[in-house]
DNA sequence: GTCTATAGAAAGATAGAC
DNA sequence: GTCTATCTTTCTATAGAC
């Protein structure tokens, strides 16, 4: 506070500081309310900065949510563990997670939220690409390993989506470990055998 | 038609053809661009008439989207046919109705895009338990049909989403025969057997 | 029954002071 | 580096003419 202009005002701060707080503010506004349910002066308000300084770092709402979307999807939330152990820890984690009570971010809330505008739908689908399909694809043994890894995350999404955001009553009031153990059968069936078209018919 | 007042003028409609014609407008906009991407003037429009007139004949936007969630779930699109087919049924026609070309209008999809407006969410969810799920519900037997239904529904929600509103290559691009063989496999895992927590442990 | 015109609020983005 | 103030557009909804 006695030095030069670096003294410390109680809002002063620099711009790095500024940024990731910003761009955190607004991961947890565009999770919670989707692309088109938040403006810029709430992300900026939540951050305690003023609108203007979102689009001074950040150059566009839009260009916010692409940083905001490539955060959310970085870390592996859903595909942890090994190939083995994956599905049934996924099922269960998920089933947590989306719990009504749970008020966690997670990045599929933020894409079944923000994903009826094509702008953000497409931000979102190059997010997926670069991060959680490519681990995924990994993981799987077998042909098809891309439709089979983005099968999973249908599934997945799917029942955030009617858990989570639409509420239907008897996802909603579902009992946690049987729910998981359907969700960890079907992943498990994508994830195993049945990719040859051989028994098919 | 040659009586009264009756008279063919170009624009001159009655009142039940004009309300008509904006809740098909509304259906398909909706549809295409979700809740919060249309305004009353494109509906309008797209209907010939005036924005002024949607609010006269359906009060508010959100009334009249109430409207058009109604007559978009009233229709049996996803259960069809017999308790021992729909599985399959249900699978063939939503991969054929999700793929790229099919500009089809579909409930899953007006939901999708419009999920993120929380009042939007909450109709919906209405309009399913009005609709399709009592139609879900009765087709499947053994316990906790209702979670078992709306599961269901999570899974046929989530593949519309990655396949038509995301749209991820993988699932974009995949063979329908060899993604309605998953699906349909998926659906019957869920609609078949495993209710009973009995060998779960 | 349908129109034009507009009120009133809120959005994204920008100019310029300090 | 951050602010206040404003521009411009777009939205839902309403008032009043014909």
């Amino acid at each position: 506070m006695t030095r030069e202009e670096a003294a410390v005002s109680p809002r002063r701060r620099n711009a790095a500081e500024t940024r990731a707080a910003i761009l955190q503010s607004a991961v947890a506004a565009f999770t919670e309310h989707g692309y088109d349910g938040v403006g810029v002066r709430e992300i900026a308000g939540a951050a305690g900065v003023t609108a203007m300084l979102v689009n001074r770092y950040f150059g566009s709402k839009e260009q916010l949510f692409a940083e905001a979307v490539d955060v959310s999807f970085a870390p592996r939330t859903v595909v942890s563990g090994t190939a083995a152990t994956f599905t049934s820890n996924a099922a269960s984690r998920l089933v947590a997670r989306s719990a009504a009570h749970a008020e966690d971010l997670d990045p599929f809330l933020l894409m079944l939220r923000s994903a009826g505008n094509p702008r953000a739908a497409e931000i979102i689908r190059d997010g997926i690409q670069r991060h959680v399909r490519k681990d995924l694809v990994s993981l799987l043994k077998g042909g098809n390993a891309a439709e089979r890894a983005e099968l999973m995350l249908s599934v997945i999404a799917g029942l955030w989506l009617m858990r989570k955001v639409i509420g239907t009553p008897a996802l909603v009031d579902a009992d946690p470990a049987d729910l998981a153990r359907h969700v960890s059968r079907i992943l498990e069936g994508i994830a195993g055998g049945l990719t040859a078209p051989a028994q098919a018919e």
